[in-house]
RNA sequence: GGACUCUUAGCUCAGUUGGUUAGAGCACUUCCUUGACAUGGAAGGGGUCACUGGUUCGAGUCCAGUAGAGUCCA
């Protein structure tokens, strides 16, 4: 067997297994009727993505839940991919190809499209290769692509299922517009940014009082032109004399527009009044429609202006138009005011400019199966944790609003519709969407695709990840869905995701799999049921059992990490100087459930130190003594010696059990981080810190070596089962290295994990009668030892090996002391500890377990100290026994309290008094 | 405007159905290179649990309100 280096290095270690595991094919996930499913799709990064601090989290997390499955017996899969990012990909395609001074139009799709596929396989996934530095254990061979041609299929055929189904129409309606990528945006890829800019007062003149005039207030001066009304409120007393009258437009084509009430004009606002420009802003389309005024559009796709903004606009960019504007409106007289002013304006993500509510053609979805997807989570069918996002999660479908499902890009699902050639598409009624010798819908496309002109228009890429949790398992083909295990693996297990994405992602997720798995799926031996689904069916429906929102990584000034700001640590990076284990054991121990995330670097390093930790605790193990047959529990188990074992023993196997059970519940729970925290207090504090320093005695002694070695394999076997869904390769190493598993056998894949009542049976079997009173017993030795240790630093000999005590005890107390002796001297770093009386010439200190003198020569001035500092220890005791008296006292504490509480306060009253008698007689003896 | 979350040590956070003297890690101070580990060990300082009121024998914990921070929705 190896022998364990000084200090852990990951870095060879990591590859090693990594390699091993993948050539084993340690990480397939095979359909196994014996076994219970466990199963998880990973939320597919963007295939342009780098690894980020927010995948590092999510990631591990899902690598924690697979890995413990495995354990636990379960046949674990999980599932990679990508998506394909539709904006993002093509955007920075065509950055490449400005560098060639090219567009996309220069190319035509079919080309334009071959560089986007020849530049995903040359660089995209970069991201499924960074999460094999982090460990994950995915399938890799199941390894998805939201454009590969089955995934493809899957997602064109639920847009014509749902277009057959009248869930699709086309509509012409006000969307977030990107003027640069020249395509409708979701409402997450537009970014809401304050921009500083000017607020401009216009005035603008009655047709029928010249000289009167209202006013309104506006950022955007160069829509005027595409006002069709200014609107106040209805109860507004400065205004009710104008409504209905017509004003002047002071810029654009000459016209008169009327003055209307609507309630949605906020009062407060500027001076109450508002321009309505309905085919520009959201809010004013909307009061457009009420009062039947129809839209002026004075901007084109790009964002220049329009003819209908007049001829001393049109043309011009809308920056510099809205410039001019403001000149032309101050040479007309009709600016009143123009002040510096600071709002927020939505900026698309990916090009960076401010964004334009415009009216466009797209296609919209009604969402099938809202009610369903409320009942699977308020009923408990799917659990989120933490709970109060299905609040939110409820709320959004409570008010739910189409889904705009169409984007003016090339990369992406092209939309499956075919218009007869010639037909104006502008003009296409829903009677004629629905008329197929002028729409053809298909997955096959019209027959005679000569007469014929395919939409434009590509699907939003979140309408092709909707389907992930079962296009992804082969749906709809019903062979490959055997293939690949559907009727096993759906519904998965877990998704662990953020809460940013619950209404883009995961409530989308929900509606697919309710209206297209479970009966309805293709190969399905039960009748499809088109109208309510019941619990049981709602059940085999949804695609995940369990969401886990992790928390959002921030930096530490609390802003979200973010390329832009350069504020997020490169994962390898971290990797590189903390090792993978380090960073998930760091990363997992400040994630608290269901809250933000503070990113600290030193929590990654006293992950890397934890591994380090474990590592020379094995190493200390490995020095100990021989190593013996640890191949399996039972063979651990079989060299205890029960009747050998003593109060240290008994304690550590009993913190193993709590440990284990502590880990047990945290996982039952979805609370890593206290798994982790629990994990680190035990292994430093209760295994390193008293444990393995009790067991230096021990295996001075031929008696007790064995039986200290088998109870130390025993706790390092069941720590690294217990670590290894958080460290995987480190626990992997030392497995190997003390023995656990044989050569060919991996701890990640053979290795089986007893959970807290499994391993206290097994050591009940093995004949261990845990004696809790003998572990009580260390817990009070513990105390003494740390009150011990700071009494002789108070007295100068912190450092001291060899100091010495007399202790006045009782029969009873000097008999616990008696059989602990040589530990408590190891550990108190004390030469000698011997039975007496106390002398009032040294220092002392009441303890539990009697009266300790250390013993040394003092003067006269230590003497004083002396009794300065067993005054004070009375005082505090004094305070603390007034305080339970007067508690005590209390009768309605007395007659209320229930009597362990009761008791408790007595006990602890007795004890303090007890206490400070003894410390008086020593202050007495001290003269 | 609405919903949700947060406010505990210098920092980041635990604190389970209310119950002794409120914890951890990091940072800080002092001491220690001892045969697992200096990526370590020992000890120590540091808290009016945001504020106000209420319920209770008892409140960091429950309730109401106030202030501040943040997120989402409109």
């Amino acid at each position: 067997m190896a022998s364990i280096t000084k200090s852990y290095e990951p870095r060879d270690v990591e590859k090693k297994w990594y390699a091993a595991w993948q050539t084993a094919g340690c990480f397939a996930g095979r359909v196994n009727l014996a076994k219970q499913p466990y199963s998880i799709v990973i939320p597919p990064p963007n295939v342009t993505g780098v690894l980020t601090m927010g995948h590092v989290l999510n990631n591990t997390l899902q690598d924690i839940l697979i890995r413990r499955a495995r354990l636990e017996g379960k046949e674990a899969m999980w599932l990679p991919g990508t998506d394909h990012a539709g904006i993002a990909t093509q955007t920075v395609v065509e950055r490449e190809l400005r560098k060639q001074k090219l567009h996309r139009r220069d190319l035509g799709r079919e080309k334009f499209l071959e560089k986007v596929w020849s530049w995903r396989e040359e660089k995209g996934g970069i991201i499924l290769q960074q999460l094999q530095a982090l460990g994950a254990s995915c399938d890799w061979s199941r390894t998805q692509f939201t454009m590969d041609p089955h995934y493809s299929q899957a997602v064109l055929n639920v847009f014509v299922d749902l277009f057959a189904k009248g869930h699709i129409y086309r509509g012409k309606r006000m969307v977030n517009w990107c003027p640069v990528s020249l395509t409708a945006l979701s409402d997450e890829e537009v970014i809401m940014k304050p921009a500083k800019g000017f607020l401009y007062q216009v005035r603008y003149e009655l047709v029928d009082q010249p000289g009167r005039f209202i006013e309104v207030k506006t950022t955007r001066p160069e829509t005027i032109p595409g006002d069709v009304a200014i609107a106040v409120h209805p109860d507004d007393p400065r205004y009710t004399d104008l409504i209905g009258k017509k004003v002047r437009r002071p810029l654009g084509p000459t016209a008169e527009i009327p003055i209307i009430a609507d309630s949605a004009v906020d009062k407060e606002f500027g001076s109450g009044a508002l321009k309505i420009t309905p085919a520009h802003d959201k809010v004013d389309f909307e009061v457009g429609q009420r009062h039947k005024l129809p839209p002026i559009d004075v901007l084109n796709a790009d964002g220049t202006l329009n003819e209908l903004a007049g001829p001393e606009l049109a043309g011009m960019d809308r920056f510099l138009g809205r410039k001019k504007a403001a000149e032309l409106l101050k040479e007309r007289g009709a600016l009143v005011k123009e002040e510096p002013y600071e709002n927020n304006v939505g900026y698309s993500e990916r090009a960076d400019v401010p964004i334009e509510p415009r009216l466009t053609w797209q296609w919209w979805l009604k969402y099938p199966r809202v009610e369903e997807a409320k009942a699977a989570v308020r009923d408990g069918h799917i659990k989120f944790h933490p709970e109060r996002w299905s609040k939110v999660y409820l709320h959004w479908l409570e008010n739910i609003q189409d889904w705009c499902i169409s984007r003016q890009l090339w990369w992406g699902h092209r939309i499956p519709v075919w218009y007869r050639k010639g037909l104006d598409k502008e003009k296409l009624t829903e009677a004629d969407l629905r008329d197929a010798t002028k729409v053809h819908v298909s997955l096959a496309g019209p027959a005679d695709p000569e007469n014929w002109v395919q939409e434009d228009d590509v699907l939003d890429t979140w309408a092709s990840s909707w389907l992930w949790p079962f296009a992804t398992l082969g749906w709809p083909d019903a062979a490959k869905m055997q293939e690949r295990g559907y009727e096993y693996f759906y519904p998965t297990s877990t998704l662990v995701t953020g809460p940013d994405i619950i209404f883009f992602w995961v409530a989308r997720m929900i509606m697919a799999g309710l209206e297209y798995t479970g009966s309805a799926a293709p190969g399905s031996q039960l009748s499809t049921l088109n109208s309510q689904l019941d619990a049981a069916e709602l059940r085999r429906r949804i695609p995940f059992r369990d969401v886990y929102f992790t928390g959002i990584i921030r930096d530490q000034q609390g802003r979200k990490m973010s390329k832009s700001l350069g504020n997020s640590p490169d994962p390898l990076d971290l990797i590189a100087s903390y090792g993978a284990d380090g960073l998930r054991f760091g990363i997992i121990s400040i994630a608290p459930q269901g809250q933000d995330i503070r990113f600290q670097e030193d929590r990654i390093e006293s992950g890397k130190n934890f591994c380090n930790k474990l590592w020379n605790a094995c190493r200390f193990r490995q020095m100990s003594g021989e190593m013996a047959d640890n191949s399996s529990l039972a063979a651990v188990l079989a060299r205890l010696e029960p009747a050998k074992f003593d109060a240290d023993d008994h304690a550590i196997v009993d913190r193993l059990l709590a440990t284990t059970r502590a880990v047990d519940q945290a996982f039952a729970n979805f609370e890593f981080s206290n798994a982790v925290q629990t994990l680190y207090g035990f292994f430093w504090n209760d295994f390193c810190d008293w444990y393995v320093e009790v067991s230096k005695a021990k295996l001075q002694n031929a008696d007790t070596k064995a039986n200290c070695l088998a109870i130390q394999d025993l706790v390092l076997r069941q720590t690294l089962l217990l670590l290894h869904p958080f460290t995987p390769f480190i626990t992997e190493e030392l497995w190997h290295l003390l023995g656990y598993g044989a050569d060919s056998a991996f701890l990640m894949r053979d290795a089986r994990i007893e959970n807290a009542s499994e391993l206290a049976m097994a050591l009940g079997e093995r004949g261990l009668r845990l004696d809790l009173a003998a572990a009580a017993e260390v817990g009070r030795l513990k105390e003494v030892t740390s009150q011990l240790r700071a009494f002789k630093a108070d007295n100068g000999e912190a450092a001291k090996k060899d100091s010495e005590f007399v202790v006045e005890a009782s029969d009873a107390q000097w008999a616990v002391l008696d059989a602990n002796l040589a530990k408590l001297k190891r550990m108190l770093g004390a030469g000698s500890v011997t039975r007496g009386k106390m002398s009032p010439n040294a220092p002392a200190c009441v303890t539990p377990y009697g009266s300790w003198n250390l013993i040394r020569k003092i003067g006269a001035g230590d003497a004083a100290a002396e009794k300065a500092r067993l005054t004070k220890e009375v005082e505090t005791l004094a305070k603390h026994i007034a305080g339970t008296e007067a508690r005590l006292a209390n009768e309605a504490f007395v007659s209320k309290a229930p009597p362990a509480v009761l008791e408790g306060a007595r006990k602890q009253l007795a004890d303090l008094k007890a206490k400070k008698a003894e410390v008086e007689r020593l202050l007495a003896a001290l003269g």
